[in-house]
RNA sequence: GCGCCCGUAGCUCAGCAGGAUAGAGCACCGGUUUCCUAAACCGGGGGUCACAGGUUCGAAUCCUGUCGGGCGCGCCA
């Protein structure tokens, strides 16, 4: 299936066509859905940005167009009408009969995470590396690592969808001066967590670093031996190397549990931190220190600037200049400000291992697009790298193909309910999984106190208690932060993001447990096809036939609403896709429960009037159903069978 | 000082590849349950889209400036 949107865009290009010749295909046909309802379903707006163009009247001009749809088989199958109306928008009403077609159209459902609603993948997949969660290594996972966590793994899984090829980049912060300290305080404290280190574990990582950072600041001996493992570090040193494995893997268990407990895809085998790129800093560095001087390919930024690799203050920096002389990038006061890719006492920066991880991304991964996920505080020095990495020609694998494509998506930052960065009450950073730990205790108490209510217990077992306050819990404070416009700082409330109205994932949970309890009550004669498969934990489908034969219309305006909005799954994903704006996604999801809801309240599904009508009805609540549990999959949010 | 982001209803936010009378949720007021989950649905009031210019047939959306807020700006990441 394509979506609406580009079918009739395809249409309006014909149109075009045969009404301006040639030069009609390069026209943005300004395919818009409708602004009311009213008007229709969507509108062309082409013909008002035309009209001087041409030197005709807008009216004119849309009236032509729409003779030439008119004139077009395919355009009066889709079409109910084209309407003109205003200065010369061309109003669009669809085909009820052509819509319930392309929904009886789409296949029968696949198992959770595969199952694509007859959305066709992309014809020419691209190899994309998404770069996100990257937390630093030595300290617990806290809030401030969750939004790049949560918004880069929906985008993988958008761009998974949409057919390309994804590679996660796990960048950890496993390298630097912090684990000579970490090595050195190890080595003195717990030594043995060398000889046996499967049987001594951390408790408190972040107590641990603390502890040693104290030691590193107060303690000048200790500061001494700690800068002395890093250099072990670097020379490989064995006994070194064995306490900094010790320690990231003891990070390890406590970051990958919370990857999964937030249902991110992120494992092990996805991680490839600084540590990595290590030995490949050198050479990153040698060329840059050969060139010395490099001026930008054509049309990467206005009028050929340049970069010049110099060293100032015994550092080894690049600076930026444009034609004209000037500094692209200024300090405080009014300097040049360089990135510096080797400090004065030699050692290497994280500008120096971005730089190595473009050239691996692009040269060994074979990436046609790196999308970046951190915090806005870093643009300056993404800014840097893309344009030190563009002019060095690292973005093209060879001479004349492609550019590869570099993104770096921000986000601000997590505040408290005073507006300021979210933190405990002592002041501290609140633990990923303590506050994870929150969202689900405050789940459990809801349906706990549903469930002491006569009128609105669903008796649940103990198991399914905590299963759906997993379930709901996590999902809420996942999809909080993905339906917020992700440049902004965003407001943190337990009481918004776990409420039941408005556009949270408990509303969205609650209308797909609605529709899954229509088909627990008309089990036997499902005639609507439940093709879904239920939660995650893979339950067997007894039922997952082919849903062929089933005819669907859209008499009710209630059902002509959520039939259309299913349909617009496809072009929601596409946008989702171009901009990287999640909340395109989630706006798209909950106008799809609340249109469902309309129609629950105004169309009965089991007791219609006649076998037909139920059958329609069970269909689109199917097809309503797989459309959720998709999105919200993308979202990497699970939903319940009941709640 | 320079750069980036932001300023929309009392509150929290959508909308910003220009398009018709600017939308949600919360809060406030009123209504709906012999009927598939009322954790729901329906209706109502509430706006100089920070301000001022400009471009355009048309601006919350694009451009310029002003004011206000956040963040960044040399050897941390």
């Amino acid at each position: 299936m394509i979506s609406i949107a580009e079918q009739l865009k395809d249409l309006f290009s014909q149109a075009l066509v045969a009404f301006m010749g040639e030069e009609g295909r390069n026209v943005d046909p300004l395919i818009r859905p409708a602004g009311e309802e009213r008007f229709g379903d969507y509108q062309s707006n082409v013909a008002m940005s035309l009209a001087k163009r041409l030197g005709a009247k807008p009216r004119d001009v849309a009236a032509k167009i729409r003779e030439h749809l008119l004139a077009e088989p395919t355009a009066t199958e889709l079409c109910e009408s084209f309407a003109l109306a205003g200065p010369g928008f061309i109003n669009i009403r669809l085909s009820a009969g052509w819509m319930a077609g392309q929904l009886a159209a789409i296949p029968a459902a696949a198992p959770r995470g595969a199952d694509r609603l007859g959305i066709e993948p992309v014809a020419a997949p691209q190899t994309v590396v998404v770069d996100y969660s990257s937390p630093n290594i030595a300290k617990q996972m806290h809030v401030g690592h969750l939004r790049s966590t949560i918004i880069g793994d929906v985008i993988a899984r958008v761009i998974g969808f949409e057919g390309h090829r994804v590679i996660r980049q796990n960048h950890v912060g496993d390298w630097g001066t912090q684990f000579g300290v970490l090595c050195a305080h190890l080595k003195e404290k717990m030594p043995t967590a060398l000889d046996r280190p499967a049987d001594v574990h951390l408790a408190d990582l972040e107590a641990f670093y603390r502890e040693a950072s104290l030691r590193d600041e107060e303690d000048a001996a200790f500061h001494e031996r700690a800068r002395a493992e890093v250099v072990a570090l670097h020379n490989q040193d064995e006994s070194t190397l064995r306490a900094w494995r010790y320690i990231v893997d003891e990070s390890r268990r406590h970051y990958l549990p919370v990857y999964q407990r937030l249902g991110v895809l992120l494992t092990q085998a996805d991680e490839r931190g600084e540590s990595f790129y290590a030995d490949r800093l050198a050479d990153v560095v040698a060329w840059f220190e050969r060139a010395r001087q490099i001026t930008a390919p054509a049309g990467l930024f206005p009028d050929g600037a340049m970069l010049r690799v110099e060293e100032s203050d015994g550092a080894l920096c690049i600076f930026f200049v444009t034609a004209s002389g000037e500094p692209m990038f200024k300090n405080p006061q009014g300097k040049p400000f360089p990135m510096i890719v080797r400090k004065s006492d030699g050692a290497f920066l994280y500008a120096t291992t971005d730089l190595a991880a473009v050239r691996f991304r692009v040269f060994e991964l074979g990436a046609d697009r790196v999308i970046y996920v951190t915090d806005a505080r870093q643009a300056q020095h993404f800014e840097m790298v893309f344009t030190a990495v563009r002019a060095a020609g690292w973005t093209s694998r060879e001479a004349g193909s492609a550019e590869v494509k570099l993104d770096h998506v921000t986000f601000g930052t997590i505040l408290g309910e005073d507006r300021k960065p979210l933190k405990t009450r002592s002041g501290e950073n609140v633990r990923l999984a303590d506050l994870l730990d929150e969202a689900v205790r405050r789940a459990e108490a809801m349906i706990r106190a549903n469930e002491a209510d006569p009128d609105k217990r669903r008796g649940f077992s103990e198991a399914e208690i905590r299963d759906v306050a997993e379930a709901v819990g996590i999902g809420a404070v996942k999809y909080a932060d993905l339906s917020q416009n992700r440049q902004v700082d965003y407001v943190f409330s337990w009481d918004r993001m776990l409420a039941m109205e408005g556009n949270t994932a408990p509303y969205l949970m609650y209308a797909y447990a609605r529709i899954r309890s229509i088909y627990r009550k008309g089990a036997g004669d499902n005639r609507g096809e439940w093709s879904v498969e239920s939660g995650d934990r893979g339950q067997a489908t007894e039922d997952r036939k082919q849903a062929t034969g089933v005819v669907i219309t859209l008499t009710e305006p209630a059902e002509r609403m959520l039939g259309r909005q299913i349909l617009r799954f496809a072009e929601t994903i596409e946008s989702v896709a171009a901009g990287l704006r999640i909340n395109l996604l989630t706006d798209y999801l909950y106008e799809l429960a609340g249109l469902f809801m309309k129609f629950y309240e105004q169309c009965p599904v089991l007791r219609a009037g006649t076998d037909e009508v139920r059958a329609s009805r069970l269909r689109l609540c199917d097809l309503t159903a797989r459309t959720m549990r998709s999105g919200l999959d993308l979202l990497g949010i699970r939903v319940v069978e009941r709640m």
